[in-house]
DNA sequence: AAATATAATGAACAGTGTTTAGTAAATTAT
DNA sequence: ATAATTTACTAAACACTGTTCATTATATTT
């Protein structure tokens, strides 16, 4: 039964955004009383972090998908990439993972570790050391370089998803972004 | 009235949070009926941009601030360092101006266009053009550059607000951050 | 003084998240 | 087989949110 609230919950999300996915819309979904809800999570925000623990799941494939480069410069590049186009393809669930309050707040009630985001940026922290092992970024201080790249493109999204980007024209929107991307690029490869 | 209604708004978003700030809440912190604020106001939505655009206003004092700085390099440097210090005295006006939904909403239903955040970036876009005039960021295309920056300073602080870096200890997170700052200045310093 | 305009409201509507006493069905114990 | 217990679910209600509208009181104009 939890997995068909989820399930339910993950589509009305997916079709009509956080704010119109109400209790009522899932349980109307899965033709069960809203009170059933209640018997297999906490709250609302519960069941907004469960999801958000399964559009880590999903994200996580991203990495995956650029596990084959040999090169770790390689691969930090193609996953900026892929990180964009994940978070454009699946704004929901980048919300979800990063944006929203509600999946952090469930957490902090739990007084509990945010293992999702830890795995991820370690991971992104050990690429980025392994591009210095091979002789990039001369002098960096890794963590300090890691928080910076996350930042830049975590940033590039965040302006895009939550309609920041409207002093633009609406041609011009996404090879703005994307030219935010490539000026990190090229500081990238220029360090 | 509408002048009341703006700053009961202001005071009890700035202490309760977006989300603790009702219509009903303003309308009993003045001491008149929640439909008064329908005469001034054409929904909430309209109120949030209000407080929006005074929040651009308090906002664009940063830049006054750092305008006697001679030198644009440093000019940037510095306005980095106050934009981030800005939006961690100022949360809830930073979530007004780049995070909340509702006043963009509010904007695309007038099909008006961003003129606060347009004239910001404008700045920043101009700041930037002095910069490489003056010998810096040689060969770099200033509008990318420009998006680049904001977005990591923007990446930043939203990291922050939406409690995106609980995977670091607690008396750690700031450093970090300041981290991520130090790191896109330090690449800005050797372009 | 009568007519009109303005400012404000009580009541209600539609919707949200959540709780609780109660019920029906399934399972276990006697 | 019957009684007792457990499990799964719900109808109803609560507290709250944003918003609308017919109505009323007051101020202004004719």
């Amino acid at each position: 039964m939890r997995r068909r609230i989820l399930e339910s919950a993950k589509k009305l999300f997916l079709d009509l955004g956080y704010e119109k996915t109400s209790i009522r819309g899932i349980a109307e979904d899965i033709e069960y009383s809203p009170a059933t809800i209640y018997l297999y999570f906490k709250d609302k925000n519960e069941l907004l972090f469960a999801l958000h623990q399964e559009a880590f799941v999903e994200f996580a494939k991203t990495f995956v998908k650029v596990a084959h480069i040999a090169d770790p410069f390689e691969r930090l590049i193609t996953l900026g990439r892929e990180y964009l186009a994940f978070a454009f393809a699946n704004p929901e669930l980048y919300e979800l993972m990063f944006l929203l309050t509600a999946p952090m707040e469930a957490l902090e009630i739990r007084e509990d570790v945010w293992e999702d985001g830890r795995s991820v940026y370690m991971a992104l922290e050990m690429l980025i050391a392994e591009c210095q092992a091979a002789g990039h970024f001369k002098g960096a201080d890794v963590q300090q370089l890691s928080m910076m790249i996350w930042a830049t493109v975590h940033g590039l999204v965040t302006i895009q998803l939550r309609k920041r980007c409207t002093m633009f024209d609406e041609n011009e929107r996404d090879s703005r972004i994307q030219g935010g991307l490539d000026s990190l690029i090229r500081m990238l490869e220029s360090y």
